[in-house]
RNA sequence: GGGCGAAUGGCGGAACUGGUAGACGCGCACGACUCAAAAUCGUGUUUCGCAAGAAGUGAGAGUUCGAUUCUCUCUUCGCCCA
């Protein structure tokens, strides 16, 4: 029997396809469109199992909307500045440029084996000058709108490699290449002034109805929100320090007050800059880490100062003031009221430096003489020990009342507080947009003027050299422009910025003198659908969320607010991780199975021990690469694989058995195409039997409706079962002309998943009816025989077959005559009977 | 520490708004073909039980004629927190 030659027919569609431009696409203002974006990849080298989901998925979605009729752009280009580049570059003594487009030239190959429709005409690829132009131009039009501005900030500092880290390249506070310990150095950068759209970004959540919840929620926590008031505390004592302004959410537990912690960056430590013993607490500090896990887990430590806060609503109280480790400069204004009894890191702290615990809200169900005693208690409740706020609902009521009391006195204003900070966009990187300003001679920042964009990157520079590469690029630095001297900034952009707008220059990659056509994304914009990792599910869409309101802001002709309708967030693929006796990773190609028993391949005395499937990753060696895969098996049985075994947003396990199944399936779709096409060749009479349009019909319905609701791996089952129906009806000799239809149907409605194979089998087919996504006969979904079911105390009893909208009198006489059910029910009275239409009856005997 | 979510056979997972638990796939078993094996095809496969039957969706309670689905408590695991 002649195997389905995969090799062959793959390479012929999508030839066929490329040939033919078949995923152009074109502006068409008669048919509605369908904008289908997945997240761009890195061209890290290869493309790893992760993006092969990925795009499986879109892939499926994009191919359906367009038999559907619609005019779908589905692009893809390339995220390619980054540190990987620069790093392999510094590494192998390459150019990060070559580096980066010699594995997008890998990468676009193996994508175009997956026979994605993508229109490749609209790459687009993040290092090139004439996508990056467009980006300084933006940054220059947020310059001019205020949005941009420049400020001194902390940046994680190599000492060794004189270089700024990112936070992920801090391991245990040294740094991941040389092992020095990171210091905190103040580097004066540029920032995108995102937090002024904070109330924005949150009230946009709501409309998107469209997105998970879990991404929401993510955001939501992320701009952080918080309510509660602005507090000026008079100060006491040795320094020249009168007030300390405070931000709380928790006003109406100034009772509680106990000590004022100040974060080690506040102005109050200038006085202290000397202090031996001061610095030794700051060093001290720094160590803890400043991420919200590491303060709420660490040690609470303090630092006293000689000053005394006094209690706004309670004078005589004078509290002492501390630098503390857990109050950073960033939150408020880096100094926190501290109340011992109901906050938890306040509770600590008191513990620990002997202060006060001061009671204040008891909750409900306790009475007044309550007393925080072992931990801290944080809840609702009543208020007490307060003396006019006694008795206030805490913390619903009192808040608010405290507040209003707070500014009748004038002792403290109502305050709206966001977690969301703004983004620092400044790299100290050479592979990356450089930002384009200028310096004159006196240090002041100049915009480069437009008609000189782009700023483009030196070529051929030493990266070895120390610090940022661009730094030391003298002839790149120094610029005569309108004939006088200026230096250039020689820090680039975040790469996050590059990805915050490319799917606007998708809409219009070639438009050469703006970033978009307003024509173009008036049409295409917004994404419809955006697919991507939930590891994204903050920054960058919180950033490309910002970034078109940035655009919008003070721009009439811009009017999109949210660049994606819908989100989808697709789970990791994983696989099991491996190791040899002496822990060492090994991957799956070095094991194999003896005796039900996993060893080494070149050493099988060496046991290999199995450990929990984890997320593909390289470090693990439990990779499997695709092209192998796509190489043996064929680009359809990937897709079929990839898809099957789990829900599209859920992780999915990588196993051999389950490819090698989807590889035979395929096999088995082929031998019932053979037979369909000798059945049509024999032209039989049977017309009447409509069996084959109700399969038809019930796999059309159960496919749609399933891509609707993203559970793709439910199509795939439904791919089996049809095919065994089918195995069963062609035995049926039914004529030529009702064959062609109902098999041509079902062919369309595999294409989404299985292109190469479908679209094989409707040239083969012959047919002169156009291919677009079949129509419902929903007259044919409903079954006239029906089981009905019957339950008799709850518990099911047995099946009576019957036909549709039977009477609930009809089914007792029949459960009557039905000896197996009757003998349940004796000669019992029937106490009571629940019955529902078309399905069961239940009765209680 | 906080936020969010999940838990169903040997495994991955189905079950529409509360209405036949275990679709589909993997694995396993048996059978056919074969000198034999692989491949292929067929049948079976929640557990206990010879059977009749009983139990069963992480544990415990609750609401209901009826709960994998709703509510509460607990356990375990996962993801996220510049």
């Amino acid at each position: 029997m002649d195997r389905y030659n995969f090799k062959e027919i793959e390479e012929k569609w999508q030839s066929y396809w490329e040939e033919n431009k078949f995923f152009k696409t074109q502006k068409d203002k008669n048919k509605k469109k369908f904008y289908c974006l997945e997240m761009f990849p890195y061209p890290s080298g290869k493309i790893h199992m992760g993006h092969v989901r990925n795009y499986t998925i879109g892939d499926v979605l994009a191919r359906y909307k367009a038999l559907k009729g619609f005019n779908v752009l589905h692009p893809m280009g390339w995220d390619s500045f980054g540190m990987p580049a620069e790093n392999a570059a510094r590494e192998n003594n390459l150019d990060p440029k070559e580096w980066t487009n010699e594995n997008i030239g890998t990468m676009k190959k193996q994508l175009k084996k997956l026979g994605l429709s993508l229109d490749w005409d609209r790459e687009i690829s993040t290092c090139d000058k004439d996508y990056y132009k467009h980006q300084q131009m933006f940054f220059l039009e947020l310059l001019e709108k205020g949005l941009v501005y420049r400020k001194e900030n902390y940046v994680n500092w190599d000492p060794i490699d004189e270089t700024v880290l990112a936070n992920e390249q801090v391991i245990d506070g040294k740094g991941w290449r040389s092992g020095a310990t990171v210091e905190r150095k103040k580097l004066s950068q540029w920032f995108f002034n995102i937090s002024k759209f904070s109330e924005n970004l949150l009230d946009g959540l709501e409309k998107l109805d469209a997105w998970p919840n879990k991404v929401k929620t993510m955001q939501k926590n992320w701009i952080g929100k918080s309510f509660g008031c602005e507090i000026e505390f008079d100060i006491e004592g040795d320094l020249p320090v009168k007030k300390i302004k405070c931000f709380t959410t928790r006003p109406d537990t100034l009772f509680g007050f106990s000590f004022l912690a100040l974060s080690v960056d506040h102005e109050v430590s200038n006085f202290y800059i000397k202090n031996k013993e001061f610095q030794k607490f700051k060093e001290e500090c720094s160590k803890t880490g400043t991420t919200e896990e590491a303060i709420a887990v660490g040690d609470k430590i303090g630092f006293k100062t000689n000053l005394l806060a006094k209690n706004p609503l309670n004078p005589n109280q004078k509290v002492p003031v501390y630098f503390a480790n857990f109050v950073l400069m960033d939150y408020g204004f880096g100094a926190v009221f501290g109340c011992p009894a109901h906050d938890q890191r306040d509770f600590d702290f008191a513990k620990k430096y002997k202060l006060e615990i001061n009671t204040v809200v008891k909750p409900y169900e306790e009475n007044d003489n309550f007393v925080v005693s072992n931990e801290a208690y944080p809840g609702p409740g009543k208020i007490i020990n307060s003396k006019f706020l006694n008795g206030l609902d805490a913390p619903k009521n009192s808040v608010v009342e405290t507040i209003k009391i707070l500014e009748e006195k004038k002792l403290g204003k109502k305050k709206i507080n966001y977690r969301l900070k703004d983004w620092g966009v400044s790299r100290q990187r050479y592979w990356g947009c450089p930002i384009p300003i200028i310096y004159d001679k006196d240090g002041n920042a100049v915009p480069v003027p437009k008609e000189n964009l782009p700023v483009e990157l030196p070529e051929n520079i030493d990266l070895k050299v120390k610090g940022n590469p661009l730094d030391s690029q003298k002839n790149w630095k120094e610029v005569m422009i309108d004939g006088k001297k200026f230096t250039r900034e020689t820090d680039t952009l975040d790469t996050f910025v590059c990805s915050s707008w490319y799917f606007l220059r998708f809409c219009s990659p070639k438009e050469k003198g703006y970033g978009f056509s307003k024509e173009e994304i008036d049409y295409w914009m917004p994404v419809d659908q955006y697919i991507g990792g939930v590891e994204h599910a903050i920054l960058h869409l919180l950033y490309s969320r910002f970034f078109v309101r940035a655009i919008n802001f003070k721009n009439k002709n811009f009017q999109i607010t949210e660049p994606f309708k819908s989100l989808f967030t697709q789970g990791m693929v994983c696989h099991e991780t491996y190791r040899d006796e002496n822990n060492n990773w090994l991957s799956p190609e070095e094991v194999k199975k003896i005796d039900n028993k996993l060893v080494k391949k070149n050493d099988p005395d060496m046991l290999v021990k199995v450990g929990a499937s984890e997320s593909m990753s390289k470090s693990k060696k439990n990779v499997i690469d695709p092209e192998d895969i796509i190489y043996n098996y064929g680009a359809d049985s990937v897709r079929i694989f990839i898809l099957s075994d789990s829900p599209p947003e859920k992780d999915v396990q990588w196993s051999e058995q389950g490819m090698i199944s989807s590889y035979k399936f395929i096999q088995k779709l082929w031998v019932l195409n053979k037979k369909f096409l000798e059945e049509i060749k024999k032209n039989h009479k049977n017309d009447t039997d409509d069996e084959l349009k109700k399969i038809t019909n019930i796999f059309i319905n159960n496919v749609t409706e399933n891509l609707s609701k993203f559970t793709y791996n439910k199509i795939i089952a439904n791919l089996h079962e049809v095919h065994f129906s089918l195995s069963k009806l062609i035995k049926k000799k039914y004529s030529s002309k009702t064959l062609n239809e109902n098999y041509k149907k079902i062919l369309i409605c595999m294409m989404p998943v299985i292109p190469h194979f479908a679209s094989e089998c409707i040239e083969l087919l012959k047919t002169k009816s156009a291919i677009e996504w079949p129509d419902l006969d929903k007259q044919l979904l409903i079954e006239e025989e029906i089981n009905f079911v019957v339950q008799i105390n709850g518990k099911k009893r047995g099946l009576i077959k019957t036909s549709r909208n039977i009477s609930e009198e009809e089914i007792i006489n029949l459960i009557k005559e039905n000896k197996e059910i009757n003998k349940y029910l004796g000669n019992q009275e029937l106490k009571k009977k629940v019955f529902v239409p078309n399905k069961l009856i239940n009765i209680i005997i």
